[in-house]
DNA sequence: CTGAAAGCGCTTACAG
DNA sequence: CTGAAAGCGCTTACAG
């Protein structure tokens, strides 16, 4: 329980002053002679400037607030820690907070974001509050929606092409052969379960065909598990588009174990996401690949630009994904 | 980009002195009639206290450090969300790590850590270099060893019954009537892998039986497919303990869809940790619980008395797990 | 109970 | 280049 040694004990040790400690240790300029005799004392003693009080001076804290919904959707440990090693090499640190349910609580958590003087906020498929929206704009700190957008938001947000991406995933099941579709949405309350459901409708009927049933998978296990049943045995769908893998998984479960339908013959089932358990034998899932380096390269980037003060050109990024074909979905014949 | 307001601002307005604003803040005394004017002008100003600045003060940042490396296995997702949960409720927030690869920049994470002044540290199965452990010792800040023991270290720890628990599993197996026993270890290197080796083993042998063959699955998905897989065609074996609920879902992909073997008439697996996965009907893996909810408790529990300066009972806290028989293992006749 | 003052450990103009 | 000094936004003895 040593106390703790401050650059006062350095400066002593090394016969300079505090402020010359301090110039070589933010970086300032400093003689050799002072640098040498500086880094040696600090070495001997074991000093490291106290991050907290150069936050205090400097306005910048280099913590990022990063708050998470859905752990148990493996897309979501794969960005923290992409989100991690990003902000790392850029000097940056990550103050985590999971969201227990969505919306509930987020605006507590943020509050207390806030206190730590963050330099920024993500948040990662979190929807906000309009009140907080307000705190955190007159706050004058940063936010980024990740995977998540807000009509009207006065925020930053990267997504993938919800839009297309499920278009594509109709056009795919049309030419797969398929009679009669259905849709287990994700939380029709989020702008991604939204645009996802709205692209596979249009895919639909860009192609002549059209949605047979769409039930709300709310993002949880049961509930997609239970809208898929209800969905093969009730509307008779041969192809499902689930909203995102972690549903999906739940639906292949459900459909292959307990209800005994064989996919992709009897019924195609393909997700959204390729997180990387899609690729696992077991499961082997046809999906639409979100790019989660690049989403998360792309949300870096443009806070590192916010918290700079610059503004970047495009508010809403959107990663482009692509088709990944396995073998829970029928091939198109040709 | 409002300026921030601070207890001056508040101060003025309310009209009362600056220590009059932090007392209120901080806890401390103050009349009905302060407090009231105080919290009307913060309201009003839209005032909260800058953490970072009480922090300089009163030697507490409030901030655990969290690193943790295998995001990929289910384990530590869940055992984050705990983490964060139970802190948070204690007024703690949480600084997260990923370290890259095992013991490889670990001490210069710890490092940065160390320089936000965090109160305590939680390092989720990764190691410390023994120079590392004398500077988090001189640091005199307190650190926890998750899920990973390690012999000689000063530090607190918290596992679960490593060595009971594979001796249980290897006692199962053999009740199941098996006759070639392999194990496809976690790494060898850890200490978590060296004791489910050792606890295997010598379940074995207190009743008769012995091992057939043993690979190093270093808790990679590659390492142990391939390891599973020698040990099922060149040792023969029809019974395997997989280190970890993560490494056996590789396993049964490769044995049940590469290999094309019947788990668990041909070959039973049996994992350790059980994770939520564990339970999916495509895996229904038999496996030995690690419960994570008693785990984090314990740890979050004893991390507190350290800050507090408590001297905890046990440094070594192991927490009992429970087999729990699902389809992937034949199952004891009577 | 309350205000003036010192101080937490730094950074950063300001002189020299 | 370097030191003395002011100040970041708080908490906490110290008087009154």
């Amino acid at each position: 329980m040593s106390r703790k040694v401050t650059s006062q004990d350095v400066a002593r040790a090394a016969g300079v002053s505090q402020s010359a400690v301090s110039r070589v240790f933010s970086g300032a300029s400093a003689s050799k002679n002072t640098q040498a005799k500086v880094r040696q004392a600090a070495a001997d003693l074991g000093y490291r400037p106290n991050v907290l009080a150069r936050s205090l001076i400097t306005g910048q804290s280099k913590i990022i607030g990063l708050v998470v919904a859905y752990l148990d959707n493996q897309f979501y440990p794969d960005a923290l820690q992409r989100f991690s090693n990003a902000l790392h090499d850029l000097g940056y640190h990550i103050l985590i907070f999971t969201a227990k349910t969505r919306g509930e609580g987020v605006d507590d958590l943020i509050g207390r974001l806030l206190d730590y003087q963050v330099d920024g906020i993500i948040c990662a498929s979190v929807g906000v509050s309009d009140e907080l929206t307000s705190r955190v704009e007159a706050a004058g700190i940063p936010m980024l929606l990740f995977n998540r957008g807000q009509t009207g938001s006065p925020f930053a947000q990267v997504t993938s092409d919800n839009l297309s991406g499920s278009h594509k995933i109709a056009e795919y099941l049309v030419r797969g052969g398929h009679e009669r579709f259905g849709h287990v949405a994700g939380w029709l309350g989020s702008s991604t379960g939204q645009q996802r459901a709205k692209g596979f409708n249009q895919g639909l009927e860009a192609h002549g065909a059209h949605l047979s049933g769409q039930r709300d998978g709310l993002y949880s296990r049961e509930a997609a598990a239970q809208a898929a049943r209800e969905l093969v045995e009730q509307e008779r769908c041969d192809a499902l588009f689930v909203s995102n893998d972690h549903m999906a998984f739940a639906v292949l479960d459900e459909l292959r174990v307990k209800v005994g339908v064989k996919v992709p013959e009897e019924v195609s089932v393909v997700g959204y996401d390729d997180v990387p358990m899609a690729a696992w034998a077991s499961y082997d899932l046809t999906t639409y690949r979100q790019p989660s380096n690049r989403m998360v390269a792309a949300a870096v980037e443009t806070m590192i630009k916010l918290i700079a003060g610059e503004v970047p050109e495009t508010k809403e990024i959107e990663i482009p994904g692509a088709l990944i074909e396995r073998s829970t979905a029928r091939w198109p014949k040709e």
